[in-house]
DNA sequence: GCCGTTTTCGGCCCGACTGTTTTCAGTCG
């Protein structure tokens, strides 16, 4: 058993403990043992082996045995008793928000429940709001909740649609017979979230057959919902549905760009065919009876008379008019990034130190990287104080100085009170290379109050950047509404810079926005909110969905170099 | 379950909100 499955079980142990209801400090000896196993650099094994689990900080004599037994994928008795004591349709229950392992063994004590379908009869016979400590309220949020998570339940994050699409790609590529092979679909497109997958293939005659057998008896394939020679549907043991489709490579353009969507810039490119006295669908674009032969997807929009639309763009947001008047934006690429904002390191809620962040940074080949922790108020991420703020910084101090041609910028993800007040006042946030603002509470706000409190937050000369500015938790929560326009006309009058959160449980800043805030011509923060070195992965997705967005390189004030950084927060602050 | 020279026992992060109560438990971040 490897790291991150002990890890997974630990915190699964931890959440049994709190339904049945055991010292919660044991309890988070636990999480906290899973947290430093997900940040732990060395490997696990050798670790364990050398019997020099017990000088990690976290990690007793009571853990290390446990961790020794799950490496050597012994049984572990306590996980097994924990597992038989309490039904596991429980932690699908505590996964309804509002619903706490408290309430979690209420329900299934006093009322026997054991599983989301028992607990949603029980709410609609009225049988919660007489229990001691529900009410009416309550009952009615649960009910709102489970109806919520099913309505989730068959739409997925674009980071796991992709590792998905990633791993179904990998297995075709290669296959006899496969010509080309591409993953289309919403994945390709960079939406927030996904709901199925999409693969195209290009394949002779002779060998759909097998691929097709090869797709369906895949070893992550749960059931083949359906099966011909062109097209196959298969339920992934993960939840999701996929799609294989094969055509003749001479068809493959025509179906990468079908299969691609959306659905809208199908229906306005096959309009723009039709006035074109031309006919387009997934097998070719004809004219009367005969193709038009096109070798790729560049080819097809050459032949309707537009420049190439990146995949990103065709959501039918205006991109075929700019396409025919070739005004496409030239947008903003990986490379163009060369620093990273919004990063956490073990002073807060991360789990590695200034200097990995650094190193790790450095190492992906960015120049600086902004390193921003959290607040005091934001005592359950171990926000800092004043007084810890100032041994950060002198860290940063003596880590810069021991670093070539890097630079660590200091910062802070200074939270947004209530009132739209920052938690430190100014003489600390001077102290600051730059400021990231963020909500992390009170999110029960009208939409005007929270436009309001951004608002205000960003009229602080000391914030540079507004950090998810909807708190919103994609397939989980919705974020507080806010007036966007208001928010980024503010923005651009104040000069604030915004961020796309590019963690892709968030993707906040909304890419449907963007446009808006690039007229205005408000620098947007391509941000990771990494907490881990693995993290700086996401600031893919945060590039997706700024292409989304028609964003250029202009757009994006971490393309710009470090200097340039600390010049736009100094201009607002003068 | 983990930690530690002010402690090998007695602490361990906390403020705010919600909905339930009639002073507070549970949940969240």
């Amino acid at each position: 058993m490897d790291k991150k499955q002990i890890s997974k079980i630990l915190t699964e142990m931890a959440l049994l403990m709190e339904i049945k209801g055991d010292n919660p400090f044991k309890i988070r000896a636990h999480e906290n043992a899973a947290r430093i196993l997900d940040g732990l650099g060395e490997n696990l094994a050798e670790l364990a082996a050398a019997g020099k689990l017990t000088g990690i900080k976290g990690i007793g004599q009571g853990m290390a045995d446990k961790i020794t037994t799950l490496l050597s994928d012994q049984p572990l008795e306590e996980y097994d008793r924990l597992k038989k004591a309490i039904p596991a349709g429980l932690l699908e229950i505590a996964r309804i928000p509002g619903m706490g392992p408290k309430k979690v063994k209420a329900v299934w004590q006093e009322l026997n429940i054991t599983n989301l379908e028992e607990l949603e009869a029980a709410g609609k016979a009225d049988r919660l709001s007489g229990m001691k400590g529900f009410g009416a309220k309550t009952q009615e949020k649960i009910l709102e909740n489970i109806e919520l998570m099913k309505r989730f339940q068959d739409r997925y994050l674009i980071s796991e649609g992709e590792t998905a699409a990633a791993s179904l790609y990998q297995a075709l590529k290669d296959q006899p017979g496969v010509i080309r092979c591409e993953i289309a679909g919403s994945v390709r497109r960079r939406k927030e979230t996904i709901g199925d997958l999409d693969l195209v293939v290009s394949a002779e005659d002779r060998h759909r057959a097998a691929i097709m057998d090869f797709f369906t008896t895949l070893p992550g394939v749960e059931t083949v919902k359906s099966k011909g020679d062109t097209k196959s549907t298969a339920l992934l043991s993960s939840g999701i549905s996929a799609d294989l489709r094969i055509v003749s490579d001479a068809q493959f353009p025509y179906l990468l760009h079908h299969s691609t969507g959306s659905k809208e810039h199908n229906v306005a490119m096959r309009q723009r065919a039709i006035q074109q006295g031309l006919k387009l669908n997934e097998y070719g674009l004809f004219r009367d009876e005969t193709n038009i032969s096109c070798a790729d997807e560049e080819a097809i929009f050459r032949e309707l008379g537009l420049d190439f639309i990146p995949p990103e763009l065709r959501e039918n947001y205006g991109e075929i008019e700019a396409a025919a008047q070739q005004t496409l934006p030239k947008l903003l690429e990986m490379n163009d990034l060369r620093g990273v904002i919004h990063t956490h390191t073990l002073w807060s809620d991360g789990v590695h130190s200034v200097e990995e962040m650094a190193r790790a940074a450095q190492k992906l080949g960015y120049e600086y990287l902004v390193i921003s922790d959290h607040s005091k108020v934001a005592a359950y991420a171990n926000g800092l104080n004043a007084e810890r703020v100032k041994q950060q910084q002198a860290e940063i101090d003596a880590v810069n100085a021991r670093m070539d041609n890097f630079r660590i910028l200091k910062s802070i993800e200074c939270d947004i009170l209530g009132d739209g007040t920052l938690d430190f006042p100014d003489e600390v946030l001077a102290t600051f290379d730059l400021v990231i603002a963020s909500i992390h509470s009170k999110f029960g706000m009208t939409r005007d109050e929270a436009t309001r409190r951004l608002i205000r937050a960003m009229e602080n000369p000391y914030v540079t950047v507004l950090g998810h500015p909807t708190g919103r938790l994609l397939l989980a929560r919705e974020g507080y509404a806010i007036d966007h326009h208001a928010v980024i006309d503010a923005a651009a009058e104040l000069g604030v810079c915004i961020e796309i959160n590019a963690n892709p449980r968030r993707l906040d800043l909304d890419w449907r926005f963007l446009k808006y805030a690039k007229e205005k011509r408000v620098q947007i923060a391509i941000s990771p909110d990494a907490h881990r070195i693995e993290g700086y992965d996401d600031v893919r997705y945060g590039v997706g969905i700024a292409r989304k967005g028609w964003l250029e390189k202009d757009d994006v004030l971490n393309t710009r170099t470090a200097e340039e950084v600390l010049a736009f927060a100094r201009k607002r602050r003068q």
